[in-house]
RNA sequence: GGAGGGGUUCCAGAGCGGUCAAAUGGGGCGGGCUGUAAACCCGUUGACUUCGGUCUUCGAAAGUUCGAAUCUUUCCCCCUCCA
């Protein structure tokens, strides 16, 4: 372990945020990249259309990269994602065809653009899709040049293989060469852009020690690995998920004002270490901080998080539109609307319909429940007769504020 | 291949002919207290309903019965032990 105060900035930095998990040559990294500005990748997943919350963590790996002057390689696993990562998963999962691939790797690589600087040209990121090498592979001498460098007898002493085997859950052949083809990832991306570090989740140290190992025996280079922690909240569940499904980095899957709000409804105890790790917020800024407002600091969070992807303007929407929710001096600005035009009003549509119309719920019995719990509200009065009906005066300019329970808030609007 | 055990509502897990839309716990949702927090307390948690009820659920299909999650048969899938 070399001296805290003496080892490399990015490194320091990646640690004081809370990154870091563990390296496979901390010495040795902190100096190189003291000597060097080198380019690290970070694979993403394919297998979904956008990217949530549980990506952002190495999103922001990518982004101290810049901050530090390196340059980060972006690995879209077109080719990987093809074959499905074992690790984590004591399934098989879904194999995807090749359009939807196809498309994934689209819409993540416009997110990704969103979040990082693409105009420095010392730092700006390089895309790169795997399958525009292993599609090719060649299978025999895959198997001569880089298949002898793996034993079986250690693959199968990896977690991911493990669990497997001793929960019987069958392991295809397919599935089991993952690491390899990772493997083989690193070694390419070191070749062709001389990529020396690889980073990611805790769930693929094994998968990044293979490449690191790989690359030492068949070129004799030494490259590091680096992985962050596994994020766990306050509260003991996993971060990302709510009833409502993934925080989507995404408007098309989650509104701006929904994306806000998730940050804004984050844990007391959580704040801090989100400010760290999900915001630019220098760490003096936010030691100096500590002892704020809590409700301040997630404003704050909420904010920069919100500004990150989606920026400065819908940020401050998000903010507005959340203050006007939660004071009941409802203006009718950028809340998630439901519009109805006025034929809809003449079939005098009852609080129910309203309801199930606004998508917030979609059953009857449900809103019903709701309606029988004081839960929803027009304009911040309690409606408790479920055979109330809408009618135009109940709109002020136009608008009405639905809301349900106390975070969820729609803005009606007559079309 | 042989011998057993099991698949129940979001999850775990009771029920083993009617009183079962199915105990209990977790989770979720809602209310209260607060700070859009945590903890705690209360309510609720298949769908539809003119609130009287109606319809669909207990791995799948068929059957016995006035009546089946519960009994029988076949099929599918999981687990444990032996070879």
């Amino acid at each position: 372990m070399c001296n805290y105060k003496l080892m490399n900035k990015f490194l320091k930095e990646f640690k004081d945020r809370g990154l870091f998990y563990q390296c496979t040559n901390e010495d040795e990294l902190s100096n190189f990249l003291d000597t060097k500005k080198i380019r690290g990748y970070i694979g993403f997943d394919c297998t979904a259309e956008s990217l949530h919350v549980g990506s952002l963590m190495q999103i922001m790996c990518l982004r101290l990269l810049q901050k530090h002057g390196h340059r980060p390689i972006v690995l879209l696993g077109g080719g990987t994602t093809r074959i499905g990562d074992p690790s984590g998963k004591d399934k098989t999962r879904s194999i995807l065809n090749e359009k939807e691939i196809e498309k994934n790797i689209k819409n993540i690589e416009k997110i990704l653009k969103k979040f990082l600087n693409v105009k420095d040209p010392k730092t700006k990121p390089i895309f790169v899709n795997n399958y525009s090498w292993l599609k090719n592979l060649n299978y025999i001498n895959f198997l001569r040049e880089i298949g002898k460098h793996f034993t079986i007898n250690k693959m199968l002493s990896f977690d991911s293989v493990k669990t497997r085997l001793e929960r019987e859950q069958s392991l295809s052949y397919m599935e089991f060469n993952y690491m390899i083809l990772q493997a083989y990832d690193f070694l390419e991306l070191n070749k062709k852009q001389n990529c020396i570090l690889q980073i990611g989740g805790s769930d693929q140290w094994g998968n990044i020690v293979n490449g690191v190992e790989l690359i030492k025996r068949y070129s004799n280079k030494q490259v590091f690995g680096l992985t962050t922690p596994l994020i766990t909240l306050a509260s003991g569940t996993k971060m990302g998920k709510t009833e409502s499904g993934a925080i989507w980095l995404d408007k098309k899957f989650l509104s701006t004002y929904d994306y806000w709000q998730f940050w804004r409804n984050t844990d007391d105890r959580d704040v801090i270490k989100f400010l760290k790790i999900f915001t630019d917020l220098e760490i003096d800024e936010i030691i100096s901080r500590e002892n704020d407002n809590i409700n301040d600091l997630k404003i704050l969070l909420a904010n920069k998080a919100t500004t990150m992807i989606h920026g400065t303007k819908a940020a401050k929407d998000a903010e507005q539109a959340a203050k006007e929710a939660f004071s009941g001096n409802f203006l009718g600005s950028t809340l998630p609307s439901l519009k109805i035009s006025n034929k809809d009003l003449i079939k005098s549509l009852t609080i129910i319909d309203l309801v199930i119309l606004s998508k917030l719920e979609n059953s009857k019995s449900e809103v019903r429940r709701l309606i029988k719990g004081n839960a929803i509200k027009l304009n911040n009065n309690v409606i408790s007769n479920e055979n109330f009906r809408i009618k135009k005066d109940l709109f002020v300019d136009k608008y009405l504020k639905l809301s349900i329970g106390k975070k969820r808030h729609l803005k009606v609007e007559i079309d």
